[in-house]
DNA sequence: AGGTTGACCTGGACGC
DNA sequence: TGCGTCCAGGTCAACC
């Protein structure tokens, strides 16, 4: 599932191949848009736009577009005003890439962008969980939105306070406030699994029970499991690639996300699997407490 | 308002 | 072989 390991590898991807180059031309798929803004109003805001820059946001690519322009690629280092954005969220099996145009065209591609350079960016998402959408910031539109930011605090960034006083006082169950993309902003099912049992906390605490030196191990955890998995290229559970289409390696370092009845890697014991916050949850009933 | 539940969507795994 | 059923989960709407 891609969060926020998956995301950071993709955004991170994209920029390395789309920095600087232009979108000339923009099609989207027909049926049933996985669209926020209408496919139309999207495709015109894309339109003839340059690419600044790609960055995640909690879950989200964002796509930094820059002016209008005719010309030849962009020196670098040239001030760019940033005009639009194009946000990109995977769902759970959105795939963002960049390809040559003659590429096959997988099934379920719902959106292609022909880049200046004959490269190709594509969104494909079996699933229809993923979302595009188009956020206008040029003032001349006489419509425009504040830039986009993903709700939540960043995960990455988070300090021992904040992180603190997301919980206090809350009484659902420390992995279902972890999901929560309002308070922070980038960890699902699987991140939030194995950092609970990095820090040996189980699941379904209440999260404003935790103490302090709980809390503060949890964090550490969290950071520590997301740049490990960063450094991986993520985990591909189920067909996550990255911008390139390579599978990430995450996978083969988790401790109880989907390992129900293995053996626990510190103490061997069985990994149990219950239900938290309606979603499949893993632990090791031995390790956390 | 905080918290919980189910719908959305499709492919893959599994049972008979 | 083939059909039916269940499961995966990020997010949002609806509900308590």
């Amino acid at each position: 599932m891609p969060e926020l390991p998956e995301v950071e590898t993709v955004a991170r991807g994209v920029d390395a191949r789309v920095r600087g180059d232009r979108i000339e031309h923009v099609w989207f798929g027909s049926h049933r848009e996985p669209c926020k803004t209408a496919a139309a109003v999207q495709a015109e805001g894309l339109q003839r736009r340059r690419i600044v820059s790609v960055h995640r946001s909690g879950k989200h690519i964002v796509m930094e577009l820059g002016t209008r322009t005719e010309g030849t690629v962009a020196s670098s280092g040239v001030e760019q005003k940033i005009e639009g954005q194009w946000i990109v969220h995977l769902g759970m099996t959105g795939r963002l890439l960049v390809t040559t145009p003659d590429a096959p065209v997988a099934k379920h591609t719902h959106a292609r962008l022909t880049l200046e350079s004959g490269r190709e960016i594509r969104f494909v998402d079996p699933r229809r969980f993923g979302r595009l959408d188009f956020h206008d910031l040029s003032d001349a539109a006489g419509k425009a939105e504040i830039a986009f930011a993903a709700k939540g605090l960043e995960p990455l960034t988070i300090g021992p306070e904040e992180f603190a006083s997301l919980f206090r006082g809350r009484k659902l169950a420390i992995k279902a406030a972890l999901l929560n993309q309002t308070l922070m902003a980038g960890v699902g099912n699987i991140y939030a699994d194995e950092s609970l049992f990095r820090a040996g906390i189980r699941p379904r605490r209440r999260a404003g029970r935790l103490t302090r030196a709980e809390l503060e191990k949890l964090r550490r955890a969290l950071r520590e499991v997301l740049h490990h998995a960063i450094r991986l290229g993520g985990s591909s559970v189920s067909d996550y690639v990255d911008a390139e289409g390579v599978r990430g390696f995450f996978q083969l370092k988790h401790c109880v996300y989907q390992r129900t009845g293995e053996p626990c890697r510190k103490c061997g014991e069985a990994i149990k699997r219950i239900v938290v916050g309606g979603r499949s949850t893993h632990y090791c009933p031995h390790c956390q407490k």
